[in-house]
DNA sequence: ATCAATGTTAAGGAATTGTAAATACCAAAA
DNA sequence: TTTTGGTATTTACAATTCCTTAACATTGAT
């Protein structure tokens, strides 16, 4: 039996897109234009996951998460939202609206299915482990990071500098870009400031999350 | 005796120009459209290699990959995943599937052909001999290195020196140009310096990859 | 066979980063 | 204004990793 999966987003471009791609893997698919539709659509569906986008008309995708969350029929079905990262952070807000996973756009097909598949079994194993939300995320406008589904809260310089290497999990951040990034071109500092909020950084989240590369700078290592 | 390819694709287009190539230089081949198929016929074929697409419905190519590693029969296959280019390495889903190679689309007919014949001959080589080249991707931007679909964290040095011959396989690099670009033109070191870095890269990624011209420079050969 | 080029190894030192504690800063409350 | 609590930065040193050197071995072209 195939799994169902519910899309949901205003841009029928979008739609068509992910349609496309999950009926190919063999998915059974429904789509919805905003998240009134996409409620009612869903309690007859029955949906495994709802694909849903943040930005939506009428009613956005967090208000519609919740929502599916209150409701009877519906509450244990998965959510993904579907976010905008814009060139510099993510702004996304309402982390706690209990979604499963946060996918960002522009949407790599190949990336998107290895994400829906590791979601579904997920699912399918739920009776050992407990329910996992996405391990880390960060919502720029409240200035807080959520991990493993836990609020942390951040002072204003240990937030830029995560969310500045979370913008691009893995890639390598020197320390230059860093210094003007996170304090600016003018602003002048020591040479152990940045190793200090790292250091910060670290206890908080602890170890395993952001990686010193000798001589070239950090990069943060999701997973 | 010649050598048995199994194709593994759903769009019948590039399993009849595989067919075609293939077939024409001598192999004998047989065909399945999704992963379940694949192992089937597998199963029964024992073919040396596995062409296999990474984007099927039903089973994709990394979970089809990890089955039949872990499968008793054909284990030892040996596995090509053709991907679609991608300039993001790391995104591959499933570097760790345990393919043999990875061959990127659009395909290239005579490329195609020689990556094969390599890996072939590697099978061959390998009752002999326990090292095997294998593919070898380096990301600059997040300092890492993928060989074989592990990562690996080198340092300053030795990525540099490394890229730099990776810049373009097969080319000589003379010790005054690696100066150069490696150390910068000011920097004056030891005669013994550039040896010392190359031996501690092949050491980490076994022989075979960095070649020495005496008497003009080194050479990175990817197979 | 010879000799210049390259391979190998281990050890010291250089450079970078980690860490705790002290100090400076800054805004809100008293 | 002064106090207060939290944050940011500096300091001084420790820890670590990395690079280079030096001494000797091996190789390969002539």
């Amino acid at each position: 039996m195939p799994e169902k999966i519910l899309i949901v987003d205003d841009e029928p471009d979008i739609v068509n897109l992910l349609d496309y791609h999950l009926t190919k893997e063999g998915y059974l698919t429904k789509t919805a234009q905003n998240g009134k539709e996409a409620l009612d659509v869903a309690k007859d569906f029955q949906p495994d996951l709802v694909l849903l986008d943040l930005m939506m008309p009428e009613m956005d995708g967090i208000e519609t998460c919740v929502e599916i969350r209150e409701s009877k029929e519906i509450k244990d079905t998965l959510v993904a939202l579907l976010t905008a990262r814009s060139e510099d952070y993510s702004q996304i807000a309402g982390l706690d609206s209990g979604a499963d996973d946060y996918i960002t756009k522009p949407i790599k097909p190949r990336v998107l299915m290895s994400r829906i598949k590791a979601l579904l079994r997920r699912k399918a194993e739920k009776n050992t482990d407990a329910a996992s939300t996405a391990e880390l995320f960060i919502d720029t406008e409240k200035y807080v990071v959520f991990q493993k589904g836990n609020e942390l809260l951040l002072p204003k310089k240990e937030f830029e500098l995560l969310a500045l290497l979370f913008s691009k999990p893995g890639k390598v951040f020197t320390r230059d870009v860093i210094l003007n990034k996170v304090w600016g071109d003018d602003i002048i500092v020591g040479d152990r400031t940045i190793d200090v909020h790292v250091r910060k950084l670290r206890e908080k989240l602890g170890d395993g999350y952001i990686k010193t590369v000798k001589g070239v700078g950090y990069k943060l290592k999701l997973n």
